[in-house]
RNA sequence: GGCCACGUGGCGGAGUGGUUACGCGCCGGUCUGCAAAACCGUUUACUCGGGUUCGAUUCCCGACGUGGCCUCCA
């Protein structure tokens, strides 16, 4: 079965060919550990693992490796850390804080159904790598030092001759056009205004590591060095496939090209760009200010947003029914239709044994046509296919749902044995009112016949 | 201002140069004492204006609208 994936830098749906088949390899931009992971960054997340797991299937689960990185170094983890522990000293903290949000981001995505990646490296535990691969872009004359940082020149890379791609070809923008646009004011240690930093100095107390390139202070990395550095470490040169949210484009994937590419003068950082598209809530943007800033967390253990919680495969699946490049908007009516499939599906097929199905991998493989492929899951479940569906659900990772066992107390067990003598009598008009005050408990009764159609009611908790 | 993406039936959301998406909802039917649930069935679409074509929702141009990037951001 033919994989086509759509490729940012070229702009076209293609068939996918690995570098290597039995190293298939994927970079994903993961998660700034400072809070709680936002429904936004659950959309990536949830997306790179169900191509992980397509990947896993076509190429064999020994043979893909997919790499996640923890941004464990970046200013706003310094600010939560000097915030939430001012007694610490701030390198303290900053573990406290890195360590805590690293906890929580795994138990909330492992709630959504996710396959934890091969390797999840840490920026900090990078360093070497970043300040070699510095090293090499200034010997090769592609960045500069100046006031103790080190400044990587789009201009000269452009200038160099050979295979190198030219600099703003992933963000289809010219060297002149990203200077027409620029709005802030160039830094007096920059030579141009599209140049970028990939080391700084360090400010007393903050995280300091020996600087690159003969400068004495000590200093940290930029934002953009780390990808490159993780990737080479755990990818190699050249990869196959590099992921993350359309917003990274530009300037975040830009940059690691360059970088990487400068570095270690090659043609492609990766084989393919992946995006996805960016998360609406109810039709707005999502926004601390606006209010409807809503976390996993939130979702799976509040009653934040629509006034209850929800299964981290419901979130799942509401997540899979736009496809991953289109905006989604993400709202309580979508988390309603998609938990009505899951429960539905998930007490079709509960006593399933999975089996493969070929529809469902073939959606996927069309540049991961997850709405198509929960047509197909529609489809097994109106054909009566539960193996089926029960495969299909394995391999995507959505877990079945299986409500806990609740009982009833005594007072509705005893409603429910009045009503069905009310009934037995034919006294309707009892036996409505019976029903109608349950359901004012919650409690919604279902009349149904047994296999030798004698009257049996059935009763669940509304939710 | 520059660049990019999108605009499908009541709603969500795929796809295609000429044929059923799919789901939710609505409506109808079966079932039921009546409902609910369940099952079965029906219904409605391709922003607007040009162009290419035997034929366009699908390709091209333009308009309008929405969103994104250009600054930290999934």
């Amino acid at each position: 079965m033919e994989l086509r994936l759509y490729d940012t830098l070229t702009r076209d749906k293609r068939p996918f060919t690995p570098i290597d088949p039995a190293n298939v390899r994927m970079y994903v931009c993961g998660p700034t550990v400072y809070d709680f992971a936002h429904i936004g960054n659950a959309r990536p997340v949830i997306v790179f693992d169900v191509l992980f797991r397509l990947l896993r299937h076509l190429y064999g689960e020994a043979h893909v490796k997919y790499v996640r990185n923890i941004t464990d170094v970046d200013d706003k983890i310094n600010d939560r850390a000097a915030r939430d522990y001012p007694g610490l000293p701030l390198n303290e903290a900053i573990r406290k804080v890195t360590e805590q949000t690293e906890r929580q981001f795994h138990d909330d995505v492992d709630a959504l159904g996710c396959l934890r990646p091969t390797v999840e490296p840490r920026a900090t535990e990078h360093i070497g790598e970043m300040r070699s691969i510095i090293e090499k872009l200034v010997a090769g004359g592609f960045a500069y030092v100046e006031q103790d940082h080190v400044l990587f020149s789009p201009s000269a890379m452009n200038a160099a001759n050979g295979v190198l791609p030219r600099y703003g070809s992933l963000a289809n923008r010219s060297l002149d056009e990203m200077i027409a646009g620029a709005r802030v004011d160039v830094a007096p240690y920059k030579r141009d205004a599209t140049d970028f930093v990939l080391w700084k100095p360090s400010k007393p107390g903050e995280p300091s590591w020996p600087s690159p390139a003969g400068i004495a202070t000590p200093g940290r990395p930029g934002w953009h060095i780390e990808c490159s550095a993780m990737s080479w470490k755990h990818l190699g040169e050249t990869f196959d496939i590099h992921g993350g949210g359309i917003d990274l484009v530009f300037p975040h994937h830009e940059n690691e090209v360059a970088q990487s590419c400068c570095a270690f003068h090659t043609e492609r950082m990766a084989q393919t760009w992946m995006h996805n598209g960016f998360l609406q809530v109810e039709g707005e943007k999502m926004s601390k200010s606006l209010g409807n800033f809503i976390t996993i967390r939130e979702l799976l253990a509040t009653n934040k947003f629509g006034g209850r919680s929800w299964d981290g495969a419901t979130l799942r699946l509401a997540m899979l029914k736009t496809h991953y490049r289109q905006p989604i908007d993400w709202t309580v009516d979508a988390l309603h239709e998609a938990e009505k499939a899951i429960l539905d599906w998930s007490d079709f097929a509960k006593d399933a044994t999975p089996v493969r199905c070929d529809e469902v991998i073939a959606a996927l493989t069309d540049d991961l046509n997850t709405p198509k492929m929960i047509a197909e899951l529609h489809a097994l479940r109106r054909a009566g296919k539960a193996d089926e569906l029960r495969g299909a659900m394995q391999l995507l990772g959505i877990n079945p749902v299986v409500r806990a066992p609740v009982d009833l107390d005594a007072t509705a067990k005893s409603l429910i044995e009045a009503r069905t003598a009310a009934r037995a009598n034919k006294d309707w008009k009892e036996s409505d009112r019976i029903r109608d005050e349950l359901a004012a408990m919650g409690v919604v009764l279902k009349d149904g016949k047994d296999a030798d159609g004698k009257s049996v009611t059935t009763w669940e908790l509304a939710r």
